[in-house]
DNA sequence: ATTTATTTACGACTTTTGTCGTAGTTTTTT
DNA sequence: AAAAAACTACGACAAAAGTCGTAAATAAAT
């Protein structure tokens, strides 16, 4: 049912995956070196195992076999947002938000969309 | 200079340390046996680990070897935070900031704290 | 001072990650 | 249909992470 949380050379697969699914591994593997310098063959030993793990989704269509993520973003989001927020910000998700909001600038929209949810909190102010 | 991340067992560790240093190994031993089974000879090879990789220190005050953090916590969180950011929010600090908000029950003195972050960033806007 | 308990140092082993090479398979090109 | 190119499966290896056991060194008790 829950598979252990993807490495950090995974996560960048899933990345890849989770924007253009499905994908041939060749295609994954493009897209990763553009990023750091890696063989053909890790990556896709890499999805092989991530496949063993039920990271991922390997199906044969017709030529070339493709894959798809198994795990949602917004699972792994959860997973790894918690692990942050436990292990170094006490717990305390509003020190993760002021350190995240003193470290980059938000863009005018991103703004908005906080000062939005602050309204909307205040308004239902109570649960 | 740099050290390289901590990983999950090791961040634990400075966990504790960033909240009572100096500590010793049995200290530390002791809280970490309160939140997982572990062995006692575990938690000593770690941190001896950790100095050699830089991460804490040991300095043998008296009687027992007492142990110090030589990463801050500020770093680390930049680190981590950063990884996350990077890795699952497309590098939007405000991607991460809306799912914190979306995910604990914020306390009233924090959402004034977050209200009176975006007060000042509306005033001297521009940048 | 001996004995007993506690602490440190080391080495060993298991898993997990990260990386490839090579050898078969399958597709494409000629 | 032969030769060339690309793809997949496997096995191997090194480094990092996580766990301990055991032995050597210290400190505490008696």
């Amino acid at each position: 049912m829950s598979q252990p949380d993807p490495s950090e050379a995974e996560l960048e697969i899933l990345q890849i995956l989770w924007e253009h699914e499905p994908a041939t591994v060749r295609f994954v593997h493009e897209h990763l070196s553009s990023k750091k310098e890696v063989g053909y063959t890790t990556t896709l030993k890499q999805m092989q195992r991530m496949t063993e793990k039920q990271l991922i989704r390997q199906h044969k269509t017709g030529k070339s076999h493709e894959f798809t993520a198994l795990v949602r973003q917004n699972q792994i989001k959860g997973n790894l947002y918690r692990r942050l927020v436990d292990g170094v910000f006490q717990g305390s998700a509003m020190g993760l938000v002021l350190h995240a909001l003193g470290q980059d600038e938000p863009s005018p929209e991103e703004l908005a969309a906080l000062e939005q949810w602050l309204a909307e909190k205040k308004k239902g102010a109570g649960s």
